[in-house]
Parts: structure tokens; sequence; C-alpha cells
DNA sequence: GACAGAACTCAACATATGTTGAATTTATGC
DNA sequence: GCATAAATTCAACATATGTTGAGTTCTGTC
């Protein structure tokens, strides 16, 4: 799926139609999930796509560059919202839960998701990142939809990355092997009493 | 408070009293809260010591020590679960949140937690520091007093780790800025829950 | 007051990092 | 088929990292 010899190739142009760039932000977005912004190198990724550093330069620019594009938000929001924010009101923690759940589930979403958390942490830029998304696209809409305090939500968004975090990133057992179904069961009734106002 | 002088200072012991152990550890503390393990560098540390790299080298040994000692655990579980645990069953969730966010709020705890938590993300040792003490030191206590099935505890520790995050390391408002009674209210239920088992 | 050991700095090594400019090979448009 | 543009590598720069060994100055003990 990657390289794997030491690869010496001789400079220019290969044949055939450019596979590269792909190859490259497949690369990183594996690296920048298990290793966050800082620990994942340019010369880490460029080693993992089988191509000069250089080359990830000529693509993408410098690192800030590459890792927007390789984090690329993978939820839309404008599809998600409305199916969580659209049923009846007594049910929305359940769908909240569910629909978190299943995005962190999708494959091409956790790479992404988990790098993002991850660099957060360290990275002021990836904080930043993490803080408008959420903020403008989640919090806000949720807020003005509901008219609950925005402590609430947050504390909601508190109790789904706390989640997230035991369960994908720092793979805490049992939370990290427990089936979707479990988990929406014993976070829906936490995250309805925050929409409640109770 | 600090290095402020690029200091060149001759070599040999200093006159009176040694102070630097208690500098490094000090400014280690600040680093690895600030910058998390990875991103703090030894010679970072000692500049802010104002001290040589290799005299950290001399007192600690290499670095992984160095975050062992400066992150030594900061909450004594022997001396707080016993409130937590011992009150009545029925409020055991708020003297929980109280007591967590109170750990939290005791300047000189806050570092090492925001370190270790920060650390833990991208440094494999470094989750492997929180796992085993959250784990051995928190979830078994508490599993074992109130018979309850231990995702329903991690549960409880996600929604506590995801407000430690959202308030003290992103810090995002206005949860950063609440009041830590308005914050026992909002979680108190919640833990509650989780421990009943409803 | 000599002397061992502790505290402390200097200089260096080996390695890693992001980035750049030039050189080389292929693809594409005419 | 030729020229231009794009893809690709190489070599290098400037800087940063953890760690080591040797040397210098002080403190404490007899």
């Amino acid at each position: 799926m990657a390289a794997s010899s030491p690869s010496r190739r001789r400079p220019g142009r290969r044949p055939g139609p450019t596979e590269t760039r792909a190859a490259i932000l497949t690369a990183a977005r594996d690296l920048f999930a298990e290793k966050g912004y800082d620990g994942a190198s340019i010369r880490a990724i460029a080693r993992a796509a089988d191509v000069d550093p250089a080359l990830v330069h000529h693509f993408f620019g410098a690192k800030e560059a590459l890792f927007v594009a390789a984090m690329e938000f993978p939820v839309n929001p404008a599809k998600v919202l409305p199916y969580v924010l659209g049923g009846p009101r007594e049910s929305t923690g359940r769908r909240m839960a569910q629909t978190f759940l299943r995005e962190w589930g999708r494959p091409e979403a956790r790479g992404p998701l988990i790098g993002l958390l991850r660099s957060a942490m360290t990275n002021e830029q990836a904080a930043e990142m993490l803080r408008q998304f959420v903020s403008a696209a989640i919090l806000s809409r949720v807020g003005d939809r509901f008219d609950v305090p925005l402590v609430r939500i947050e504390a909601a968004a508190a109790q789904m990355i706390g989640v997230a975090i035991l369960r994908y990133v720092l793979r805490v057992e049992p939370i990290a092997s427990v089936s979707e179904e479990e988990l929406v069961e014993l976070l829906a009734p936490t995250l309805q009493r925050y929409f409640d106002g109770t």
C-alpha cells in the first residue's frame, strides 16, 4: 500500500498519470492522525508516499498548507445537522449521539478527525481550526435552535470529545470496543438533559 | 520570574545553596504543560531555568526521566477518593464533580495535569502514564465501590476529561470562564446517572 | 586547610527538521 | 515533432534536537 524499498529513483517526471499528489495526501492524513501536527514530519510523510520531500513542497507549499489540505474537515455540517436538529425535540440527544459516533466510525473521516484532535492539543493553529469549526458550524446552530445557554451545549460537546479521546485516541478498554448502539444508549440521555435545560 | 539575559556565565558551581534543580523542575512543568512532551525541548527548559542543557541531564538523566519527575501525579487518590466515595451514594456525582474541578483549580496541580493530558495525545509513554493512573487509581476503585459496568464509569471520566480539555486546554468560551459552582450543577446529574446505572 | 564530590558550563557529535534552487524527465498543446 | 509546462529528484542551507565528555568552580568533611 505504501513504500517499502528505500527507493533510489532517478529524477524527472514519472511515466503515466500523476498519482503522487493523492499518495501524499493519504500519507499526510495517516501521519497527522498518528502523530499530530508537530510529530508528523514532512520527510516522514514523503517517505510514506515514496516521494522526495521537495515534491510535497512543490504541491502544497508550506507544512501548514499541507495540514489544511489533508485535514479538510471530513464532516459536512450541512448534511448532518438537519437530521440531528430536525426530528422531535425530545430525541435530539439520541440523534446527536448516533450521528457523532457514525461520523467517527467512517474510516475516511476518522483519520482527519483524530489528526485534528491530536494536533489541537499541542499546536495553536490546529486548535484554532478546531475551535472555528466546532464553534461556527455546530455550537451556534445548535444553540439558536434550542435557546439554551451555550455552556450546556459545550458540556454536551465535552461529553462527546471525551468519548472520542478515550475510545479512538487513548483506546481505553472497554469503551474502545463497545458497540455504537450501546454507547448511544449511554450518551443519549446525557446529551438530552443538556438540551432540555434541566 | 525566570531568565531574561542571554546569560553568559562562567563554568563551575555557583556560590550559595543550590536552587537550580528546583528551577529546572518548575521550568519543565511550565513547558510540558504548554507544549506537551515532544514540543518542550530540553534546551528550551534549560533556557527558561537559565541553565546549561547539560545540567538538566546531570540532574535528571534522559528527557523521559525529567518528564516523570516533573509530571509526578499531582493528585493523591488516597486523599481524595475517601471523600468522593464516602458520603451518601445519591450525591456521589456532585462530590466527584466538585473534587475534579477543585483539583484542576489548584495552581500547582494544573500544570502537571495539563502537561500529562497534552502529552498523552501525541506521546505513547505519556499516554501509558495517564492510562495507568486513571485506570489503576480511579476507575477500578470507583468501579468496585459501585458495582456498575466499567463503560459507565469511563463515560463519566470522558465527561470530565472533555470538560478539562475545553476549559483548560482549548479555553473555549464560555465554559472556560464559568464558575466552578455552575459547572458542578451542570455535571453532577450526568455523573450521578452513570453511577446509578440508569 | 587539603580533598572528594557535587554543581555547573563548554564544545561537540550525530541526527532531524522545513525549505529552497537547480537539474532532469515526462506529458501536453499545437 | 517541438515547445512549454508540469512532475520529480538531488544537494544543500540554516537551524534544532538529545546526549556526552571534559573541564572549572564551589561546598562540605576530616
